[in-house]
DNA sequence: TTAACAAATGTAAGCGCTTTCATTATAACA
DNA sequence: TGTTATAATGAAAGCGCTTACATTTGTTAA
C-alpha cells in the first residue's frame, strides 16, 4: 500500500504537506490541497494509523472493560460507544474482566499496554481505591455503573436508590402491602442503594420496613429461585416481591411457577435493569429501566471531550434518571381485587 | 514511561539485545538476560506494542465484525474470541454492521485501515462474491455462520441442514405429523438449509411435505407471531412449529399464548439457537444449539495458526454440529396422548 | 598456542508518520 | 520599486521499536 512519499512524490509536494492535508489542521493553499487530495485518491492511499499513533504519542484507541461480555447486560452498551467513538474515528478495543478481581486488574494493565488513551470500565470487582490510584497514574478513564466521590466526574451512574424507590412505589400503588425484597450482595453499592430506594418508598407509604422480608442474594437467577423459597416459607406471604436485578425476578417467576402459585395474580413480580428478555418472560416482567446504553454513550462523549479535546455539542450528565417498564408481572394483590 | 534505551543503558547492553529479550526469539545468554530482565521490572518497562507494530509491520490486532452487537446472539462468541485472542497477546478490535450492507463494507474498511493483520466476520448483508474478491485483497479473515465453496477453509459454520433436521425428527419422535415450519428469509442460506433438514426428517418418517404448512418469516419474534398465525388459520392445525430460530420461536408462544393454547399441550414449539433467554421462556424453549461461541474460538485458533503462524495444539475443524436442548415447550401431541 | 567456527552482542537503517523550525512565495504598503 | 509582514511549503529530526548485517567474544580441536 502507497504511503506518504508516493502521495508527496506524485503531488509534487513535501510529505510535510501532505502530513497537513491529511490532518486538516495547518492551512494548505486550495490548489496543492487538491492536488495532494487527488494524488492520494488516484493511489488508493490510507494513513498508517500505526506510525500516527507513533508519531503523535495517541493511540486513538479506547480500551472498554467489562465485568461480563457474555450476556445481554452490555451487549447494548458495547453498540453504542463502539458506534459513538467509531463516529469519531476512535478505535474500541474489548475486554472481559470476568467478575473477578486479579483478571479485572490484569485486564487493566493489558488495555494501558495496548496504549490506549482512555478506558471505560464497566467492573464489578475492584475496589474505589485502585480506581482512585489509577487516576493518580494519570490514566484515563471512566467508569461505568460505579459512584466513587473523589472522581464522580468521571461516573456515570443510574439513579438506583430512585429506581429501587420506584419500583416499591409502584407495587405499592397497586394496593401491594405486603412487599419482599431479593437484594444484590449488599458489599455492591448498587445493590444497598436500590435497597434503600425500596426502604424510601415503604416509609412513605406509611408500611413499616421488616428485614426479615428482605432476602440477601448474589443477582443471580438461583438466588432468586432461593429467595422466592424464602420468602414463600414466611409466616405472612408476600404478594409482591421487588427484585435488585432482572436475573433475580426470572428466579422467581420460575420458582413461584414451580411452586404452582399463579402470576400476576398471586404474585406480582418487579425486576431491575429491563433486560432484552424481560419481554419473553410469562409474565413478561415488569423491570426498571436501566440506561445502560446511554450510561456508554455519555462516558464515549466525556472521552472525547476530556481526552481528545473534541467540541461535542453534549452537556455531560454524570446521573441518569431509571424509569418504571410496566408489564404483566405486576397486577393488583388478590385481596384486593375480591374486595 | 520507560523506553527501551533506558533498559539497555540500564542493563549495560544494546538495544538489540533489550528487543532480543522481549521477543524471546533470538537467543541471548542467561546472564544478560537476567540482567535485561531485572533492569526492566526496576523501570516498570513495557513495549510499546505501537512501535512494535510499526516496526514489524504487524499490528498484532485482530478486527471483529459482528452484524449486531447488541442483543444476545454475539455475546458469547465475542467473549470467547477476546478471551482465545488476549491470551495470545492480540488486540480485539470490534464494530458492528448492523446488518446493513453498506455498513458492514464501511466497517470492513475501517478495520482495514485500523491495519488489522485478519478479521474475523459474522455478517448477513455482504455477497459471497465481495468476500471472495477480498479473499484476493490480501485480506486475511475468517467467515463465521456462512459457508462460502471458494474460501470453504475460513468458513466456520454449524451443520444447519442437521440441525434443522433433529429439530423436526424430535418433533416426529414425539408423535407430531403435523408440523409447520417458520424459515427465515430463504435469501439467506442458513435458512434455506435449516428447511431442508426440515423436510428430510418428514420425508425419512413417511410424512408428506407440504409448502402451505411453510411460512417465510424474516427471523424477528414478530414474524414468529405472524407465522403462528398463518399456521393457525389453516384448515388442518398443526401440533407443533419448529422455527428458524429462537426469535421467531418466541413470537409463536407469545402468539399462540394470546389465542389461548395451552402449550405444549396443544402446541409444540421448537426454536434454534438456544439463546440464553431460551430457558426463561414459558414454556422454555427446546431448541437446536448453535455452536456460535465455538465456532468463534475455532476461527481464532485458525487465525493464530495460519496469519500469526503459531502452533496451537487444535485441529481445525470447519463444520459443527447441532445439538437438540430439550426443554418444556416440547412435548407429546394431544391427539397422542389421549389414546 | 592458534586457527576455525559458533554464539552472543552491537551497529545502524528503517517502519510511516508528525511537528518544529527554516525557507520561500505572496501580499500589502510606503 | 523596495521593504516588511504573512501565508505556504519544505527539510529534517524523532516517535520506540525490529532486524539484517557486522563485530566481538567464547569454544573447540589440531
Amino acid at each position: 500500500m502507497a504511503n506518504i512519499y508516493q502521495v508527496a512524490e506524485r503531488a509534487g509536494v513535501s510529505l510535510a504537506t501532505v502530513s497537513r492535508v491529511i490532518n486538516g489542521k495547518a492551512k494548505v493553499a486550495e490548489r496543492t490541497k487538491l492536488r495532494v487530495e487527488k494524488a492520494m485518491s488516484e493511489l488508493g492511499y490510507r494513513p498508517n494509523s500505526i506510525a500516527q499513533s507513533l508519531a503523535s504519542a495517541t493511540s486513538n484507541r479506547v480500551g472498554i472493560l467489562v465485568s461480563v461480555l457474555d450476556g445481554p447486560f452490555f451487549s447494548n452498551m458495547l453498540a453504542s460507544i463502539e458506534t459513538t467513538l467509531r463516529d469519531a474515528g476512535k478505535h474500541v478495543i474489548i475486554t472481559a474482566g470476568h467478575s473477578d478481581e486479579v483478571k479485572e486488574k490484569e485486564a487493566i494493565e493489558f488495555l494501558i499496554s495496548c496504549r490506549c488513551d482512555a478506558l471505560i470500565l464497566c467492573i464489578d470487582s475492584i475496589s474505589d481505591d485502585y480506581l482512585v490510584d489509577l487516576s493518580k497514574r494519570n490514566v484515563q478513564f471512566a467508569v461505568i455503573n460505579h459512584q466513587i466521590p473523589q472522581i464522580a466526574d468521571r461516573c456515570f451512574i443510574v439513579d438506583n436508590e430512585q429506581g429501587g424507590y420506584l419500583a416499591t412505589k409502584s407495587a405499592i400503588e397497586k394496593g401491594h402491602k405486603q412487599i419482599g425484597y431479593i437484594s444484590g450482595p449488599t458489599y455492591k453499592e448498587d445493590a444497598r442503594l436500590r435497597l434503600r430506594g425500596h426502604q424510601r418508598a415503604l416509609q412513605e407509604a406509611g408500611i413499616k420496613f421488616d428485614p426479615d422480608y428482605v432476602y440477601c442474594g448474589d443477582y443471580h437467577d438461583s438466588s432468586g429461585e432461593a429467595g422466592f423459597a424464602y420468602l414463600h416459607s414466611l409466616e405472612k406471604a408476600c404478594t409482591a416481591i421487588v427484585c435488585g436485578n432482572d436475573d433475580m425476578a426470572t428466579g422467581v417467576i420460575l420458582g413461584a411457577r414451580r411452586a404452582g402459585i399463579d402470576m400476576p395474580q398471586q404474585l406480582s413480580v418487579i425486576g431491575f435493569d429491563d433486560l432484552i428478555f424481560a419481554r419473553y418472560t410469562y409474565p413478561s416482567l415488569t423491570s426498571v429501566e436501566n440506561p445502560i446504553s446511554d450510561m456508554g454513550t455519555m462516558a464515549a462523549y466525556w472521552i472525547l471531550q476530556t481526552v481528545y479535546k473534541q467540541r461535542v455539542g453534549k452537556v455531560i450528565e454524570n446521573m441518569f434518571e431509571a424509569k418504571m417498564v410496566v408489564r404483566d408481572s405486576l397486577s393488583e394483590p388478590i385481596y384486593h381485587q375480591s374486595i
